[in-house]
DNA sequence: AGCACGCCGACT
DNA sequence: GTCGGCGTGCTC
């Protein structure tokens, strides 16, 4: 008999491998570490999964290293990977690597453990002569254990001294692990818990109730904007606290931003309360020594986007998922899981609390409240009672249009310049212009990869394509005619904020988007001048719709709603009414009351109308029966079947042979409806043409069956074509 | 995903 | 005759 591993490579492998454990490792590889195996010719790292007796063993390699002198992933986080692998039907391997932190999930380019030199006094006794070493001896005394950094800003090269004091024995020199600061330039204020009406109240005393009791409980959290949930969540976390278990709360990548934090650690790091982040804006680095951190258990509360939902927290005590409806929690390439989804999971797993919270509830969560599936926890009141802003729309039919704003707008924001206050501006479209238009024949210029028209980016002089990283300099003339009337058409937030400009001279105004926040802290930069009230109007895509809370803002602009309305997606509604409540609730959060104009063309627009009134219920009532209709979620389920491949005619081959194969096992495994196949929306993408089968079932049981087979579709495929699986797809362009 | 093996075109 | 193109298939 020989120890054997189960090891899950990371790797996009069907099955986990088995390796002979060597005599020197027996009992040392433990189930959740990782391992360093070797995989053909190379190395690889793997997370060991089971350990087994097993005789023959002949044809296994051995586990070359191991890598964690204690589980990585403790049992239950793994259990709630494997299980989130299946659910989505892929690799096990690759789940693993996108739980992981870059650094641990690969041999090369692992980030190194940071250490500091800390020294600290031997002995009380003082005899040295130089007076150098008197005062720095002195300091290391008074202050305690320091490390060098810190003894430099005090003694401009304090390295010679110190080290002929440590050969004096006089002082210690430790290397210590330290953390990268992941909090530069967010600030801790002190802070107090607020006092809560008496909704609020009712909330946290239900969930607090929940978490004493141990259990898997779901709650929606209904909080019209500015209600206050931010507040029930830091409240309910002190019951957790107070339990000795640990808070994950997960956050839309968009509005992981300083504020939400720097509330967290206001509120609770005086208290000795460790709050940690985990987010995209760190360094490989930082994510490193975050997870390392939590996994020591030096971590008491855990804010991240969605791939916190992975966080190696041992003694979890609750989840919340604010702003749940939000987009932003499902992946869209890779492990295309959703975020909120997966903490219902893992709440579910390890019996804790979750809180899904949300001014609009995504139908699915809504409709689940209503049958009581989630416990339904609501807010309807404005902290302060303030009002929620009156809402105008405009009809663009026969409007006086000027740079992209009809004459309401443009008056509404003359009016809020003039009182001081602040206006934001929704253009859910970034460049300068969606295309360069000739006016001559009517060409434009498209992306030679993807069939899209490429965006003109002014002020850095290219056209750019906004699905692959194809871009080209400026042109003057027509690609087909040569013509020289190469004019922008249609309006983008940088051409928006250029006829700001030329309307308002004196008016100061930014863009936010992806293009002037992609460098590291140039959105905390932005958000910051607008607190300081250093900008007048801010310009920009769906980013400024999130969580922001501008107290100086009384004027929120939405430029245009028809491409949102009219996208072709079953879920067009649902996302435009949210945007508009969203971006609605970013006006008049303070004393003085908001404002909301929005330009449209379709002013009979029924979810427009509903927008108007805030009328979340409305909406929700209207919305659902279409869904049912039909089928679709939440009254059905959905997978996306998405085949691409560089030659055109294979890959509408290979989709019609897949839907032959389906029909077959589909009718073995219940109920289910196999629609197309049919071209993708961007039938060309990144140079690969993509056909989609879109898989239907009113029983998830049905369509979990079906995707067992998905291993047997992606082999029988072969390698010139790739099958993607998109289980609870949220966009299928 | 890597990384080899393997079978066809342009070079010394 | 070899060098090397990337199509195909496997990794305990």
């Amino acid at each position: 008999m020989s120890q054997v591993v189960v090891v899950s490579v990371l790797a996009p492998l069907p099955k986990p491998l088995h390796y002979l454990v060597p005599e020197s490792l027996v009992d040392t590889v433990l189930v959740g570490c990782r391992v360093r195996v070797p995989l053909g010719r190379r190395f690889a790292v793997g997370v060991v999964l089971e350990n087994l007796d097993i005789d023959d063993v002949a044809k296994l390699k051995p586990v070359a290293e191991i890598l964690d002198s204690m589980p990585l992933l403790q049992f239950d986080l793994l259990t709630f990977i494997r299980r989130a692998s299946a659910y989505y039907a892929f690799p096990l391997g690759l789940a693993l690597k996108t739980a992981l932190p870059a650094g641990l999930g690969s041999l090369t380019a692992a980030p190194k453990v940071k250490h500091v030199r800390v020294y600290s006094r031997t002995s009380t006794q003082l005899t040295v002569r130089g007076s150098a070493q008197k005062q720095i001896l002195q300091w290391i005394e008074a202050r305690g254990p320091i490390c060098l950094d810190e003894l430099r800003q005090q003694f401009p090269t304090p390295y010679v001294v110190l080290q002929r004091l440590e050969a004096l024995d006089l002082i210690r020199c430790e290397q210590q692990e330290s953390q990268r600061d992941p909090f530069v330039g967010i600030e801790a204020v002190a802070d107090q818990d607020w006092s809560l009406n008496e909704e609020q109240a009712e909330a946290v005393e239900q969930i607090s109730l929940a978490v004493t009791d141990d259990q898997f409980k779901p709650f929606l959290l209904h909080g019209v904007t500015g209600s206050g949930k931010t507040e029930v969540y830091l409240q309910s976390i002190r019951t957790v606290l107070a339990g000795e278990k640990q808070a994950l709360v997960l956050v839309p990548e968009i509005a992981l931003t300083p504020q939400l934090v720097g509330r967290f650690r206001s509120r609770f790091e005086q208290q000795h309360v460790r709050v940690g982040v985990l987010h995209s804006g760190m360094s490989a680095a930082e994510r490193f020594d975050m997870w390392r951190a939590i996994v020591r258990n030096e971590v008491d509360i855990v804010i991240g986007a969605r791939s916190a939902v992975f966080a190696p927290l041992a003694r979890l005590g609750i989840i919340v998922v604010d702003e749940e409806h939000d987009d932003s929690y499902k992946q869209s390439e890779g492990f295309r899981y959703q975020g909120r989804d997966l903490a219902l999971m893992r709440g579910q797993m390890e019996g804790v609390p979750v809180v899904l919270g949300s001014a609009t509830p995504s139908l699915g969560s809504w409709q689940r409240s209503q049958q009581q599936l989630l416990s339904p926890l609501s807010l309807t009141e404005r902290v302060g009672k303030r009002p929620l802003p009156e809402v105008t729309l405009v009809d663009m039919k026969n409007a006086e249009v000027e740079g992209g704003l009809s004459e309401e707008l443009r008056d509404a924001i003359t009016a809020t310049l003039e009182q001081q206050q602040q206006c934001l501006l929704l253009l859910n479209r970034r460049g300068y212009s969606p295309f360069l238009l000739c006016g001559d024949c009517g060409a434009s210029y498209r992306c030679p990869n993807c069939e899209i028209t490429l965006t003109w980016h002014r002020k850095v002089g290219q056209l750019r394509c906004h699905y692959c990283d194809y871009h080209q300099p400026p042109a003057d003339e027509c690609p087909q005619c040569g013509g020289a009337a190469m004019d922008p058409e249609g309006m983008g937030t940088e051409r928006l904020a250029e006829e700001l400009q030329l309307l308002y001279p004196e008016a100061r105004i930014e863009r936010m988007d992806r293009d002037t926040t992609s460098a590291k802290n140039a959105q905390q930069v932005l958000v910051g001048r607008m607190e300081q009230r250093d900008v007048d109007i801010l310009v920009g895509t769906q980013m400024i719709a999130k969580g922001h809370d501008f107290a100086g803002v009384t004027l929120v602009g939405v430029v245009d709603t028809d491409a949102a309305l009219n996208f072709p997606d079953f879920r067009s509604a649902e996302r435009s009414f949210s945007l508009l409540a969203q971006v609605a609730g970013r006006a008049g959060r303070a004393e003085l009351p908001g404002r909301v104009v929005v330009q449209t063309y379709s002013v009979d627009n029924p979810v427009l109308q509903c927008a108007i009134d805030h009328d979340y219920l409305r909406f929700a009532k209207q919305e659902l029966p279409l869904r049912q209709l039909l089928f679709y979620p939440p009254f059905g389920y959905l997978v996306n079947l998405v085949l691409s491949g560089l030659d055109r005619y294979e890959v509408e081959r290979a989709a019609e042979l897949l839907v032959g194969a389906l029909g077959l096992q589909a009718k073995i495994c219940g109920d289910i409806e196999v629609l197309g196949p049919a071209p993708c929306p961007l039938f060309r993408l990144r140079n690969r043409y993509r056909m989609q089968i879109l898989l239907k079932a009113q029983q998830r049981t049905a369509l979990r069956r079906l995707l067992l087979y998905a291993p047997q579709w992606k082999s029988d495929l072969g390698v010139r074509l790739t099958l993607v699986v998109d289980v609870d797809p949220v966009d299928m362009m």
